[in-house]
DNA sequence: AATGAATGAGGGTTCATTCAT
DNA sequence: CATGAATGAACCCTCATTCAT
């Protein structure tokens, strides 16, 4: 047996390794689906950008959907990581902050990888059936966090009375179309400007009191 | 001069064979992307929906993109038939009235054909840079006259001041979400009541004043 | 029975029709092959080139390949018309006067057609097993005249011994060496220059005495 | 310095395997490009002929006119290889005799390999305009060497004068004719009486002096 | 663990030919 | 006779995946 004094055994090293390789992978293939869509974003275009050989592709990812899946499995965890709920007991920043904070921090990440929101979140992936359902559930799972907001607004008093279940299609689609119209747009933008006038829309509408 | 009121020329009923002909195959092409995705839609499929030869589809289309763009011109056209610019003449009716009618064709028109709105609408078609960009162009364009309209109202003092073209993405996107959870849906909606609660968030947002 | 005065019956008129309806067939396949090749030559292109429909065309011919061969043995048959053996009976023409002239007409004729003389003449249609070997006939039928010739001119004391057979292939090679030579040239030839020229070397070489 | 006199690389031999693949592929292309003509020689068949899998095929060529156009390079290469620009300084042999060497080393290489020499030798390849003038090139540049050939020998007063351009396509096309004439021959022909043969045509034509 | 040669199902497309009108 | 819509076998090629090294 060998004495050893550093703290990870020689398996954590190689785990360490092995997560590191797959995180390359991912990010090749993610740069792959950004630039050429799912379909046209061949395992050969995958393994060159990466650097690795065709085997060993498979050495980390059961085929190209898993990769795909994969990535699109951490982009959701990254969004929902960035919405908070709104806490609305005493003591807590008032509602309308909260909600500004989770709405600047969901859009500037979104136009951290442009590309690639463009793909899993504007162009919802599931053009392709084969694909996962994951990005439907996150976005299912944040359309009841709007709705259940809304349903205790009313409950307050600060929400008008509505089709909760329209509206919070409607308020998710507005921010959508919103991001996709920032992906779009090749200047950065001022994401607290942006914000701003998104939340303002969506409490007040456009009339003119 | 000879009397032919009930004689349709034989070039006119080919002619007319031709169209029923490529109308077919759109249509089961149609529901192919429908089901399967562009990609994996492929042109064995279509036939055996359309119920043709191989080379028969050949004889009608160019090729699977020239299929799938026929589609899309056509839904495009649909589309903006249904769209009336609203008009603030004098004597025309309410601009609430005239916004809410091109809203309800539009939405009958897309729940009418609900798959085939999954896959343009829904998921914007654009996945795949390959394929044309017609839908993007449908979609500028009906920016561009939302934007429009926010302008005018702005200038007639009925609408808030506001970043016409953000708040022009927020509206569009606030109505495809919408449209996608509908869509989404089985059961058939009642299309009236949605419109009327799309028209109440947008002018008046969800605060309860 | 209906009285008749012209000298054709109505078969006989038909047939005369028939015969140019095939005419033109012929030469718009003769163009459409001179242009493409045997293969990349469409049925497509030849009716297109024809003007008439697709059906017509099986009318008058069993396929793409029996045209070709239609094509290829009338073009044997004016070649084949031109040659005249070389009569050595007393009063006729001294022999190189008669050689000279079978080869003066052969040339003109070939270069009267020069795109489809390249297909036919210069590559020789059997590139394609599934060509008829007419052309092959041809060329074995003219070999012999040549190497009857050169018997003849050796037992006359006229010709050298040599090895009629290998000495036949290499004055036809030098005929069709020629010929290619010339259909690739874009100026017009002087047809009799060229064939002195050729009659020269063929009998005395090319050493200087 | 590490002796390494009987390693191979594994580099080293794996360059070599996929050379010898190669070389297989390319020597079944030919066999079925010989028996059936480019067209019909389909992938399918070229494969079968190799053994290997139809994938396999596109990972050494990308395409059928490829592998065509390697199998020409390759023969262009060799028939050049075996032809010798005659010198004539002082000490070296007789031009006559250096001219005989080439022919007798081009003949037998093409009677080597007669299915093969009957498609690229003697049916011009061009049938097809889709396919590359390579034999097109070879050919002018073996044509230019004979003209250059013959003016030199009329300045030095052992060639008669004579159109050059004319005689060098005439002497090149009697090579072509006897190469022709011996592939479509069933018997093993004697190489060295022929060349005699055919240069003394060339030399003295066929009169009897 | 890493490699990359090999695989072959499946893709889109062409085109000579047939046959009902 | 003439038509041209319809056919489907055959084509070339791609690419996700496997496996011996």
């Amino acid at each position: 047996m060998v004495a050893r004094t550093d703290h990870h055994s020689s398996d954590d090293r190689a785990e360490q390794q092995r997560q590191q390789r797959r995180a390359q992978i991912m990010q090749a293939a993610k740069e792959a689906f950004a630039a050429l869509g799912y379909h046209n974003a061949s395992i050969n275009e995958i393994i060159r950008r990466a650097g690795i050989a065709r085997g060993t592709f498979y050495l980390y990812f059961t085929g190209k959907q898993q990769v795909f899946d994969s990535i699109l499995k951490e982009a959701v965890q990254q969004l929902r990581s960035r919405i908070r709920r709104i806490d609305i007991e005493q003591g807590a920043e008032p509602p309308q902050v909260q909600l500004r904070a989770s709405l600047v921090r969901v859009v500037k990440y979104i136009l951290g990888d442009p590309h690639f929101a463009r793909l899993v979140v504007v162009n919802r992936v599931a053009t392709d059936p084969e694909i996962s359902d994951r990005a439907e559930e996150f976005f299912r799972e944040v359309h009841e966090m709007i709705e259940h907001s809304l349903q205790h607004g009313i409950e307050m008093g600060m929400v008008r009375q509505c089709d909760t279940n329209l509206v919070a299609a409607a308020l998710l689609g507005a921010v959508m179309g919103i991001v996709q119209h920032l992906v779009e747009r090749a200047e950065p933008p001022e994401v607290d400007a942006i914000v701003d006038e998104l939340i303002a829309f969506a409490l007040r509408g456009v009339v003119n009191f």
